[in-house]
DNA sequence: TAGTTTAGTGTGATTAGGACACGAACCCAT
DNA sequence: ATGGGTTCGTGTCCTAATCACACTAAACTA
């Protein structure tokens, strides 16, 4: 069976680069190549778009595959077209981005990947493909949207404290911030609600844990 | 000739989004299709991407035929995947946009194309595919854009007043600026220069003619 | 030359952002 | 039990950016 076209027809690929923050570092998830061109490369999570497939549920569908995580933000970064960017034949990427909280981590290695694992953004192997381009400009866009939206209670948990949610945006933005100044942010932000309830974690006063207000929602604040 | 895959392959195309500012107001530019589905329905310029050919070299091609003007701000908009967006088969679609200045306008009809003209975005016809949602998501852009890159300056001529600069602003806004506050923020990008000229244009004190100092430079401000 | 029209210019008020220090609560070790 | 260590939680002042606002200048016309 093949399906026979009057022009040349590229094929076209969703690609995810999936967030999250583990061990104070921001990390991706990657899978290993289980075959065709780059074998035994890392490279990112995603594949080929099915004919009747819109493109983000296809960026879904693959994230949900990989690691089991469903319900997360997803945004489409950016569509890559380098006509020599995949040896075999001409592939146009559809990239998008995810961010998942630091509780629902399942990646299992799925069907075409020999293996799955997470790597420090600042410390990446060598990827296939042009994936180190595509993962560099989500980290740029993340870093952006950090400061104009409340993008990153997407990498919280269920219930976490303000001294975590300050952590996340360091590791980030790459920079300490001030206590005071961030609460104040977070609170004019208006979008968490306090459980009331309270963590011990360790030698020293308890924490307030908060939840998120709308979880899956994106504002856009400043 | 044929060409033929193992797995059903998605045509792509590239559409372009092409702003001017005509009779104090944003338009578009539109082509009235000559053949195929939605024939003499107007739609976006715009075409298949050729089996070697970056995704942006196509909107750059595509641009240039339509239009004569090359050397613009060009900047990739959105992919837009939805399955049954061509009734022909499924294509996939990269959104460019472009912002092209006032003195630059050639337009004329191309190959397929039965007609060319420009359209006010807030009073356009009918359009083929999802066209609209295409020029709405490029309006938004255009509009974000503005309030924090020197991107409007694409839209000037090689000299043109501040009058006529805070005039591009307001249309795009949809609101009225302050004079003096436009002038003292376009002084803080120092992006324009004095060409010492004047205009003389009715019965009232000449203006000063400006140049942008880096054209084609889109800076990110505030 | 008086009237009309757009060009060109600065200040003061308000608002947003950034720097900054200390008591509270808990655990642990003595 | 008490003192030391650690993170939690809170408000003020100062600086910088933004916004509102009004008059004179230069040209043309009647």
């Amino acid at each position: 069976m093949t399906y026979n076209y009057k022009f040349p027809h590229p094929a076209v690929t969703t690609d995810v680069v999936i967030f999250t923050i583990d061990e104070d570092s921001l990390k991706v998830l990657l899978v290993r190549r289980g075959h065709g061109p780059f074998e035994d490369r890392w490279a990112l999570p995603g594949g080929f778009v099915e004919i009747d497939e819109d493109l983000e549920s296809c960026a879904l569908r693959e994230l949900a595959e990989e690691t089991g995580v469903t319900g997360v933000f997803l945004e489409q970064l950016y569509t890559f077209g380098a006509p020599q960017r995949d040896p075999r034949e001409r592939v146009i990427t559809v990239a998008y981005y995810a961010l998942v909280p630091i509780d629902r981590l399942h990646p299992r290695p799925a069907s075409d990947a020999r293996d799955v694992g997470w790597f420090c953004c600042d410390s990446l192997p060598a990827l296939a493909f042009d994936h180190a381009d595509i993962v560099r400009m989500a980290q740029q866009r993340l870093c952006a949207k950090l400061q104009y939206s409340t993008i990153a209670l997407q990498f919280m948990p269920g219930r976490f404290t303000l001294g975590e949610l300050q952590r996340v945006y360091e590791i980030i933005l790459g920079e300490p911030l001030d206590k005071r100044n961030f609460r104040k942010r977070l609170r004019a932000y208006d979008c968490l609600v306090d459980t009331g309830q309270q963590r011990r974690n360790g030698n020293h006063r308890p924490a307030r844990l908060y939840t998120v207000k709308e979880p899956g929602a994106v504002r856009i604040v400043r």
